[in-house]
RNA sequence: GGAGGAGUAGCGAAGUGGCCAAACGCGGCUGACUGUAACUCAGUUCCUUUCGGUUCGGUGGUUCGAAUCCGCCCUCCUCCA
């Protein structure tokens, strides 16, 4: 199994700088794990490392796909692995640096998505006359085991279970049935943490300077085609907030207000994915002395790559 | 100084004698997650594990029973001086 650095974590806690400095300790590549910067032109609101703080090292998957264009967990795993694959021919350690959950697991994980390759919104409106009770029944009669994973109110991941038994023919626990739920890389999960009060202070104050650095410039200066809340890119943080603002719904005050909720309820679902859903070994970072918590991370980088040689 | 109005859980806001530890919203906290995932959804939120305990500006009453009624006090708002 190829070996692979992950870095993950909250909004604004360091992955980016953190993924630089592991990449040129270790000789590494980095890959985004990150679904809103592989979206072209938005970059100050999805907090994008700049050419200077990528200092010279590789990053994939970012810049990938423009604003209009849509991308989806299955992509980024077919992706991935295949960066995973030459970067390790080229001798080199990929470092996965990024925030998506599902993404990042779905791609290291044994996950099957091939199945449902005819993927599609149609069925969203195919069952737009029927209220959330009505299509659970629905997916009761069909995939009564998945039914029961998911609650009724949870109508966008109902429908999706009733998609996938219609493009395919077979329902989605009989799909996870044959997983066996592994990992199918030799992963090290690193997570970076500090204290709450710190991380929303954090995240405060990287809203307010992503407004001073232009994001509202940004938004305004992208091509009228791709500014359209119902694009997959423009539901990110810190974009889809300011159609209220441009259409006169909110003040300024109200849409950086919301951007900076929105991505404190973000961190905390971070949180909680990467708690509970993948295997991570948690650093605090010392935002005072970052070179220190680089270094205690590069020390079980080290380990592990010593180890996984055996 | 005079006339009105208001003080309810972290915030906003219902409630106007028992069904009130107190609706609802926000915020917070926790969790779920297999092709929209920066998405979508759920639970929880006075203290206590349970029993129970302490609340609705303060205080003293009325009542079997008060956030709700009465007296006094404090604070804030509007209007008249």
């Amino acid at each position: 199994m190829e070996k692979v650095i992950v870095i993950v974590g909250p909004t604004s806690v360091g992955k980016t700088k953190m993924g630089v400095e592991l990449a040129k300790r270790f000789d590494g590549e980095v890959i985004s794990g990150d679904s809103m910067q592989i979206y072209r032109h938005l970059d100050i609101g999805t907090a994008k490392a700049t050419k200077e703080e990528m200092d010279g090292v590789v990053h994939h998957l970012i810049d990938i796909k423009n604003p209009d264009e849509s991308y989806s967990v299955k992509e980024f795993q077919d992706d991935v692995r295949r960066l995973i694959g030459e970067i390790t021919a080229r001798n080199r350690l990929p470092i996965i640096v990024g925030g998506t959950g599902l993404y990042i697991k779905g791609a290291l994980y044994d996950y099957e998505f091939d199945q449902a390759e005819n993927r599609n919104f149609k069925t969203q409106e195919k069952y737009a006359h029927l209220d959330n009770s009505e299509v659970y029944a629905i997916l009761e009669k069909i995939d009564p085991r998945s039914a029961k994973e998911l609650h009724p109110n949870n109508r966008q991941r109902v429908v999706r279970a009733i998609e996938i038994f219609e493009t395919t023919g077979i329902t989605k626990s009989e799909t996870l049935e044959k997983q066996d739920h592994k990992m199918v890389y030799d992963a090290l999960f690193v997570g970076l943490t500090c204290d709450r009060e710190r991380l929303y202070l954090n995240i405060n104050g990287r809203v307010d300077k992503m407004v001073a650095n232009g994001l509202l410039e940004e938004f305004v200066g992208l091509p009228e085609e791709y500014k359209n809340p119902e694009h997959q890119s423009m539901k990110a943080i810190g974009y889809k907030e300011l159609f209220a603002y441009f259409s006169g719904d909110a003040s300024l005050e109200q849409a950086v207000e919301l951007i900076k909720k929105n991505s404190r309820n973000y961190a905390k679902r971070q949180y909680t994915w990467f708690n509970n859903q993948v295997p991570v070994s948690w650093f605090t970072v010392d935002f005072d002395n970052f070179d220190s918590t680089i270094n205690k991370v590069a020390v079980s980088v080290e380990r592990f790559l010593i180890d996984s040689k055996q």
